[in-house]
RNA sequence: UGGGGCGUCGUCAAGCGGUAAGACACAGGAUUUUGGUUCCUGCAUUCGGAGGUUCGAAUCCUCCCGCCCCAGCCA
C-alpha cells in the first residue's frame, strides 16, 4: 500500500502554516480559533471556516482550535445561540476540549489594555454625537477631520473613561476612540471607536459592565491572550488586517497572530447571510432555524445530512480567495455518497396505483426475503409482506409507453423488487375520468425471489407494498428554497421573491412495516426514491414523518427531460 | 474619481518560469433484482485583454478591462 488516507488538500492558508512552521515563526506552535458572534444559527459556511480551523489543528501536531464566543454586542446575542452553536459544532465532529471561552471572559484585560493606550496618547475619550462622528470621518475619496476632543489630557481621559465604565453616562454620551490617522486612506484607521456605552445587561457577564468593546479592539486582543497563532477569518476584514496589526503594535502584548483572510461559502439556490435567514425565520417563510429548508447545520441535520458529508463537502469546495458560488449540486452528491454506504433499503410508494394479482390467493401472504443494503452484506436481511394487493408507484406504469419507457405498460412483464414477475393484463379506469384507478396483473410463481429459472429477463425492477400490510406515514418532500441560482444577485430585488412555491411538498407515504418502530433520525433509502429520515421534531409512533434529504440520481427524468427538449424543437 | 482584494473548464479548484491536476456538472458506453451504486471514455492548444522579458510565461514586467469589500457607537 502506497496511499493510506489522502491528505486534505492543500490551500493557501495551510501553505502560509506550512512555511511557519518551517521558520520556526511560532516556536512551531499550531493555533487556530472559530470565533463566532453568538447572534444567531451556524449555517454551512460557518461549516467551512469550522473544518478549516479544527481541520488545520487536527493536521498538526500539538495544534489546537479553541472555540471562542465574539459576545461583545449584548444587544444582539443570547443564550440559545451560544448553546445551538455549541451544539453543532460537536455534530460535526470537533473538539475543543477544555478551550471554551467568550471574549466577555476578557473584559476586565481589553478595559486595561484601553487605560494603557489612553496613558500612552494612543486613544482619547470622544463626545461627538454618533451623526457628528460620521460627519467627521469623511467619505472614501475625501479625508476625515480630526475631534475636536482629541486633544485632550490624558487625565481626563482616564478620567471620562473611568466614568463611562461606572455608568455616568449615558448611551452614546461618549465613546472610546483610537487616536490614528484621520486623513488615512483607509477610513477604518481614522480614529476607530474602541469602546462604546451600552446600559444593557449582557447574556454572561449581566450588569457588570456598561461599556462594551468594539469587535477590532476586543478580537485582535482575544487572539493574543489565547496565543492564536494564525488568526483565520473572512474576505471582508481584509481591510480591519491594518486595525488589528496597529493594535497589537501599539500594545505590550507577547503574541501578535497573523490574520489570514479566505472567501466565504456561497451556495447556489440558497442563502447564507445571518441577516436573510433571521429573515426567512422571522418572516414566517420557514418553520424556524432548523426547518429543513435552510442551510443551517440544524437544518441539515433535521433534513438528514450527516456529518461527514458536510466535512467532505467542504474539503472538496477547498479554499481560495476569489468569490465564488458553489454549486448546490455538490453538497448532495456528498450527502449521496455517504447516505449509500450506510442508508439501509426500504420501500415506500408515494403517489399509489393500485395492483391486483389475479392468479395469486386471497388471503395467502408471503414474507420475502429482502437484502438492506447491497453496498453492505453486513447490514443484513429483512422479511417484507406480499400479498394479491399492492400499491406501486404511479409513475411506473404507462398505458401508451414511450420509447426507452421499460416500466409497466398493458401486456409487459416487470419484476416487483424481491418478489415476482407480474404481467399487467388488464388497466381498470375510473369511468368519469378515464384515470387509471388499479391494474390487473398475474404473477409467474416460478419467479419467487425476484429471479427466473428459464433465465429470462425483464426490463424493470419496480418497488411496491402490500395494500393490507403497508403503514400510512408523511413524506415531506423537499427542494431548492430558491428558483434562483443566485437569489441575491440583483440588488434592487428581494431576494425573498425567489422563494420556491415548490420547497417543501407533503404526501402521505405507504411504506413497508419494517418501518414501523423506525427511530426519530434514523436513515433511510426508500428504493428508487431517495434518501429520508425521520424527522426529529414531528414525528412519532403513531404518525411517522419522514423527510426526503435528496432525490437518488435519476436518468429516466433525464431522459425524458431531452426526449421533452426533442419535440419542442 | 481614495484604499484594499480578486480574475484558470458550466461550477469549485490545483498550478509558484519547463509547456493546463482533481472534483462536481454534462455527454457517451459497460455491469446491475434500485433507470441507484460501481466501472470505463470524452470534456480548457488555453489561463480577463493587449503588449513586453525569456530558448520557454497561467506563472515575471507594463498598460487596460471586469468583479468584490470599506464611510456601524455591527461582527
Amino acid at each position: 500500500m502506497t496511499k493510506t488516507e489522502s491528505a486534505p488538500p492543500t490551500n493557501f492558508i495551510r501553505q502560509i502554516i506550512a512555511d511557519d512552521l518551517k521558520t520556526n515563526k511560532h516556536d512551531g506552535r499550531v493555533r487556530t480559533r472559530f470565533p463566532p458572534e453568538p447572534n444567531g444559527y451556524l449555517h454551512i459556511g460557518h461549516a467551512k471556516s469550522i473544518c478549516l480551523n479544527f481541520g488545520i489543528a487536527e493536521e498538526n501536531r500539538d495544534g489546537l482550535c479553541n472555540l471562542r464566543f465574539d459576545d461583545t454586542n449584548p444587544i444582539k446575542e443570547d443564550i440559545e445561540y451560544v448553546e445551538s452553536i455549541q451544539a453543532d459544532v460537536k455534530w460535526l465532529g470537533f473538539d475543543w476540549g477544555d478551550r471554551l471561552f467568550y471574549a466577555s471572559d476578557y473584559f476586565e484585560q481589553l478595559y486595561q489594555y484601553a487605560v494603557q493606550l489612553i496613558k500612552d496618547g494612543k486613544a482619547f475619550v470622544c463626545s461627538l454625537s454618533p451623526d457628528e462622528i460620521r460627519e467627521y470621518r469623511g467619505t472614501l475619496t475625501e479625508p476625515g477631520r480630526e475631534s475636536p476632543y482629541r486633544t485632550r489630557s490624558v487625565e481626563e481621559n482616564l478620567d471620562l473613561f473611568e466614568r463611562m465604565r461606572a455608568g455616568e453616562f449615558d448611551d452614546g454620551a461618549h465613546v472610546l476612540r483610537a487616536k490614528i490617522d484621520m486623513t488615512s486612506p483607509n477610513v477604518l484607521m481614522r480614529d476607530p471607536t474602541l469602546f462604546r456605552i451600552k446600559k444593557v445587561p449582557h447574556h454572561r457577564t449581566g450588569d457588570q459592565w456598561c461599556i462594551y468593546p468594539m469587535y477590532d479592539f476586543a478580537h485582535c486582543l482575544s487572539d493574543s491572550i489565547e496565543g492564536i497563532t494564525h488568526s483565520i477569518c473572512t474576505l471582508e476584514f481584509e481591510i480591519n488586517r491594518q486595525l488589528y496589526d496597529w493594535i497589537l503594535d501599539e500594545l505590550p502584548v507577547d503574541c501578535h497572530p497573523q490574520q489570514i483572510e479566505f472567501a466565504r461559502l456561497n451556495l447556489s439556490y440558497t442563502v447564507l447571510s445571518k441577516r436573510k435567514l433571521v429573515e426567512l425565520v422571522n418572516g414566517g417563510h420557514v418553520s424556524g432555524w432548523n426547518d429543513p429548508r435552510m442551510p443551517t447545520l440544524s437544518g441539515l441535520r433535521r433534513r438528514g445530512y450527516t456529518p461527514e458529508s458536510i466535512r467532505n463537502f467542504c474539503e472538496r469546495i477547498g479554499v481560495a480567495k476569489r468569490d465564488s458560488v458553489v454549486d448546490i449540486a455538490l453538497l448532495e452528491y456528498s450527502v449521496r455518497e455517504d447516505l449509500n454506504k450506510r442508508a439501509p433499503r426500504v420501500m415506500g410508494v408515494l403517489r399509489p396505483l393500485r395492483v391486483v394479482i389475479e392468479n395469486y390467493p386471497e388471503d395467502q401472504v408471503e414474507a420475502l426475503d429482502a437484502l438492506n443494503n447491497p453496498e453492505d452484506d453486513s447490514m443484513g436481511w429483512r422479511k417484507v409482506p406480499f400479498s394479491r394487493v399492492l400499491y406501486i408507484e404511479q409513475d411506473d406504469f404507462r398505458e401508451d409507453p414511450p420509447k426507452k419507457f421499460f416500466r409497466l405498460a398493458p401486456g409487459r412483464e416487470v419484476r416487483l423488487r424481491y418478489a415476482y414477475y407480474v404481467t399487467c393484463v388488464k388497466v381498470v379506469k375510473d369511468e368519469a375520468t378515464g384515470q387509471v384507478v388499479e391494474l390487473r396483473c398475474t404473477y409467474d410463481p416460478n419467479t419467487r425471489g425476484g429471479s427466473s429459472p428459464d433465465g429470462r429477463k425483464v426490463k424493470a425492477t419496480l418497488h411496491w407494498v402490500s395494500a393490507a400490510h403497508s403503514i400510512t406515514a408523511e413524506a415531506r418532500l423537499y427542494d431548492h428554497l430558491f428558483v434562483k441560482e443566485n437569489p441575491d444577485e440583483e440588488k434592487d430585488v428581494d431576494f425573498k421573491t425567489y422563494l420556491s412555491p415548490n420547497s417543501l411538498e407533503t404526501l402521505p407515504f405507504l411504506v413497508e412495516p419494517s418501518l414501523a418502530n423506525a427511530e426519530p433520525g434514523s436513515k433511510y433509502q426508500f428504493e428508487r426514491i431517495g434518501y429520508f429520515c425521520v424527522d426529529t421534531v414531528d414525528s412519532s409512533e403513531d404518525a411517522l414523518v419522514f423527510n426526503r434529504t435528496v432525490t437518488l440520481r435519476d436518468t429516466w427524468a433525464r431522459i425524458q427531460k431531452a426526449q421533452q427538449k426533442k419535440h419542442q424543437k
